[in-house]
DNA sequence: TTCATTAGTTCTGAAAATATGAACTATTGA
DNA sequence: TCAATAGTTCATATTTTCAGAACTAATGAA
């Protein structure tokens, strides 16, 4: 098993963080670790979204976040403890972590509330 | 030839939006639309990489940008004029767009500035 | 030591997404 | 009516992603 890799923060790329965050479950995961005052720990999101995650896919989705540079990933013991690098990250992209948090905050407010009120909206509707 | 289809804004993603932008090609198409101050037509991009982007890949990208809700394309005789959505974007998720087009000037100027210093930077050094 | 447990990675094949040549559609202008 | 231009759609090859199974590494008993 070869040591995770991690990218020096001159070679992230904005393709790399936004791909990473174009998914729904990694996005969630990013948000949580991001949002957490300790570091977090791969098993704990397991149950993230709707269904359970099969571990060698929540594995795959770490990788993922590891090597665009936006999480920290150190073994300690069995487990594995997460971090988020977006201090660093802040400093050579300004704002641009925060304005993705800030937008997908504003969309699962949104999601809720048409969520209470109005059923099955947010279709692509008229498009066969 | 079923006409284009645009999402309403209320329907735009934030996943969609990163992952339509998160494709090398398609910020590059998409950076250009938006600071352009009149519409731009698809086979203006053919070029816009290295190598010519084959006109059915094209088509495809314009297409994830349209149904991603960053572009509106509306056919104008023969061709296509293609407009930002920027800001209704804006509107529902603000500074958003901003943020990453911002960082990807960054990243650009960095690449300008590595390419004329340090040949054959940026690799994914170190990970056999 | 050896065994079991826990947490995660890697391998493998299936499923989904992407890229592109070829064929097609729509508009315009001889 | 024909040719040219701009773009879409279809078919298929390539690439990426998903997930079960097997594996690795650390820890804590017995």
């Amino acid at each position: 098993m070869r040591p995770l890799f991690h990218p020096s923060i001159e070679d992230v790329t904005v393709e790399a963080i936004l791909h990473a965050l174009s998914d729904p479950v990694r996005v969630a995961i990013y948000g949580q670790i991001a949002g957490a005052a300790c570091p977090q720990i791969c098993s704990n999101f397991v149950n993230i979204s709707e269904k359970a995650i099969p571990k060698s896919t929540l594995s795959q989705h770490f990788k993922a976040l590891r090597e665009s540079g936006l999480i920290r990933g150190e073994r300690q013991g069995v487990e594995m403890r997460n971090t988020s690098r977006c201090a660093e990250i802040d400093k050579r992209f300004p704002g641009l972590i925060a304005a993705i948090i800030r937008a997908h905050n504003i969309q699962s407010a949104q999601k809720a509330r048409n969520g209470t009120k109005r059923k099955g909206a947010g279709r692509k509707a008229g498009n066969k």
